[in-house]
DNA sequence: TTAGATGCAAAGACTTTGCAGTTAA
DNA sequence: TTAACTGCAAAGTCTTTGCATCTAA
């Protein structure tokens, strides 16, 4: 795990005053690994059990939300019909996606033309903003010129 | 109901070999109404019961699913927890959405900068793109300057 | 006439919660 | 020591589905 994450971890368990329990310590290491893959509830909850299989999902529920209430998680919509988590916007706080609709990959972007012009729409219409986010599902070009993207060849 | 409205549902019945029946129609009359507001599917199991009070959810569960295949209502996520759906984009294929977290109130806008950027980006990233939305979540500068906005009083 | 649509109620998927026992600080 | 946390299982919420019946075309 990121030294960075690490910190905000550990301040916002001392700013609510919460407790560093094993069943927490395990699910903190599944969420926020190196990969920094995005996932639902019960993808969390596989990972967890690897690190140590006693998980309990109650209790990865409960952590979920303390983890989203406190910033360090975003709620996510990969248009999958449940909701995935974000671990990504610790290290990258202002951060968008690209869905591939053909081998559902998951790209994320950022871009500051598209934040400012955001900023700027939001003041015209008379508020200040607190979360923006942009979700584009797009087709692979490498798909149809190749017959192959990252995860699928073309039938 | 607005005449270009009725006339892609039309087209996408006959074009799909749909029946139009009595509960479809009131499930159509409930979901685009000239007033063009989103709703759960429990808000417009309570309007389709307003017009006649026979409605199922079964069947308007069933009906909103032929909807957004057939693209006429797109699903969007209004931070409730809850799908909500939207009956604009007939009329406004590429507006967004901007959320009031003071009284919750959606604001749809839309922006030809924005949408030229988006492509710019997702071209860059070697995709074509096929959905884009932003969703914007904000605070009314209105309730802090005067201390009421549409909704609420401020305490 | 008949394939498609309906309504009911049961099942399913996901998430939350009450409670008795456990544990970090 | 004790307030916070846990795991279980039960309950809750939203959505889908099987089936017998009905109906638009």
């Amino acid at each position: 795990m990121n030294p960075e994450v690490r910190e905000k971890i550990d301040a916002l368990f001392i700013r609510k005053g919460l407790r560093m329990t094993k069943p927490r310590e395990i699910i903190l290491e599944a969420a926020f690994s190196e990969k920094g893959d995005h996932f639902t509830a019960e993808e969390l909850y596989e990972k967890a059990k690897e690190i140590d299989s006693r998980a309990s999902l109650a209790t990865l529920y409960r952590t979920l939300t303390l983890l989203v209430e406190g910033g360090l998680l975003h709620e996510i919509d990969l248009g999958k019909g449940v909701t995935s988590y974000d671990p990504n916007f610790i290290e990258h706080p202002h951060h968008n996606h690209l869905i591939c609709m053909d081998c559902s990959e998951v790209i994320e972007f950022e871009d500051q033309h598209i934040a400012v012009l955001e900023d700027c729409i939001t003041k015209r219409l008379g508020f200040s903003p607190t979360t923006k986010s942009i979700q584009i599902k797009a087709k692979c070009d490498k798909l149809r010129k190749t017959g192959s993207c990252n995860n699928l060849i073309s039938k």
